[in-house]
RNA sequence: GGAAGGAUGCCCGAGUGGCCGAAGGGACACGCCUCGAAAGCGUGCGAGGUUUUUGCCUCCGUGGGUUCAAAUCCCACUCCUUCCGCCA
């Protein structure tokens, strides 16, 4: 979330910003929270006063007992007694007050960069910069789509997938699901010079999936486990993001890097009904993700750098892409600044998001409690947090299948991908 | 799932209901000493809120309760350790 002290020392330009968001019920969201934390401070005050003044008079009934001064420590006792009723009162108005602010700066999203383009929707967002498209033309061989051939070649089988777990699953077989693997397994590698790779779990407590915005918002969104209180993580970001949540970090481990494989889960509650064919949209897939804490001034740099690592690897594959920058209207809610990368895919041609790379700044900080101290100076501030998809595997894949489809129908291996194939160029008909 | 023990500051660790935001030690920082260092000595050293400062308030796993007063007593929960059961 962010900083309530913002609401009071620079509100206008908070305001300002939250306007280029075009939700215009921000606003009351503001004034709301606004009024609550006026309260709050009035009520807090109060309170405060009040326990000191029980706190003094229960100090002096001690002090009085032990002078065996009995009436005079009965009678501040009887005084004591009385305030911390007053107190007690004031105490559950207080916290009521501070609940409800906390569930409404809960909502208010992040303050967008001064960076991220002006626009209402993804249709404004500007095209950064395309690569591996100039003057190219495609074969007829590529435009076929990937459920197609996947299905020829044996290696997508959604039908099975259905069967076993309803519609919007996918299953990959064969050199597909050795692909999948393959994909996950160059993306950790080409990361591996400066992040920690973690496995870490996919199902996570409520308060993990608060931390990065997913709740309470967006809980539409995400798989439940009722019955045990746990979340089916939809991307690797939430459990990385709380790896260190609730610890005081040193300046000099920032950035601290971490890459992990994980399923992603989604509902995809909102898009029933849209890709429904091959690969573009499952409930589950597979993602490699990193992710930085990093101090506030690295935050700029390391996006960059982070969208040119998602950017290598989609480039290495010999994949033609492009990189967008999201506008303000289309800006996630924890999101301080975004790019998107999009794979062309001929087959279907279509341009798939396949990495979003995106700087927080101290909003999920600040959620999950994640600080650091400067060494030699005594407070501690939020880092900022970052984070990308190294690999989205599904789309990656279907981009492959569509790109490097041969004139008979079976499809290359990209070199990259050699090392991990187990000796297989081509995927062919079984 | 059952049983027992535990959770205190960066780490270790003491803590009889009031004089405990917390002894002591380590680590760390600064100073003295030294050619320099080690050792010694001295000083400092948790976080957050509010506040111009002083101050005041909160935090001893979490949440409730008892009490004028809770790290300390009671209840529930979570996590850790060990044993049993089960299991990839």
């Amino acid at each position: 979330m962010i900083d309530v002290r913002l609401l009071r020392t620079d509100l206008e330009s908070v305001r300002a910003r939250m306007v280029r968001r075009a939700k215009p019920e921000l606003l009351l969201q503001l004034d709301e929270a606004v009024a609550l934390d006026v309260r709050l401070r009035e009520l807090a005050t109060e309170r405060d006063t009040l326990r000191r003044q029980v706190n003094d008079l229960s100090k002096q009934v001690g002090q009085l007992r032990r002078d065996g001064r009995a009436e005079e420590a009965d009678s501040a006792m009887s005084q004591s007694r009385e305030l911390g009723e007053q107190e007690r009162a004031l105490a559950t108005q207080t916290s009521e007050v501070d609940e409800q602010l906390r569930q409404v700066m809960l909502r208010i999203p992040n303050i967008i960069s001064d960076e991220a383009p002006e626009g209402v929707s993804d249709e404004a967002n500007p095209v950064i910069r395309v690569h591996g498209l100039d003057g190219r033309t495609f074969a007829d061989h590529q435009r076929v789509p990937h459920w197609e051939t996947g299905v020829a070649l044996g290696i997508l089988d959604n039908e099975r997938a259905a069967k076993i777990s309803g519609a919007m699953f996918t299953m990959l077989r064969g050199a597909g699901a050795t692909m999948a693997r393959a994909l996950c397994q160059l993306a950790l590698d080409r990361n591996a010079d400066a992040f920690e790779e973690i496995r870490p779990p996919t199902l996570v407590t409520t308060a993990t999936l608060t931390s990065t915005g997913q709740l309470p918002k967006f809980a539409d969104d995400a798989y439940a486990i009722e019955r045990d209180d746990l979340w089916c993580v939809p991307t690797a970001e939430v459990p990385l993001t709380s790896i260190s949540a609730g610890e005081i970090l040193d300046e000099v481990e920032l950035p601290k890097r971490f890459m992990a494989y994980s399923p992603c889960y989604r509902r995809e509650s909102g898009s029933a009904g849209r890709d429904t064919r091959g690969l573009l949209r499952g409930h589950e897939f597979d993602k490699v993700e990193i992710l930085a804490y990093a101090a506030p001034e690295q935050g700029r740099t390391l996006l960059d750098e982070f969208v040119a690592r998602a950017a290598g690897t989609i480039e290495a594959l010999g994949l033609p892409y492009r990189v967008i920058a999201i506008c303000s209207g289309d800006l996630g809610q924890s999101h301080h600044l975004s790019f998107d990368i999009e794979v062309y895919a001929p087959g279907c041609d279509k341009w798939l998001e396949v990495s979003s790379v995106s700087w927080f700044g101290d909003y999920q900080a600040r959620r999950a409690d994640i600080r650091f101290r400067r060494t030699g100076q005594k407070g501690t501030e939020h880092v900022h947090t970052l984070n990308g998809s190294a690999l989205a595997v599904p789309r990656v894949l279907a981009a492959i299948l569509e790109n490097y489809r041969l004139p008979d129908g079976s499809v290359a291996v990209p070199d990259v991908l050699l090392p991990y194939m187990r000796g297989m160029t081509t995927i062919g008909p079984k």
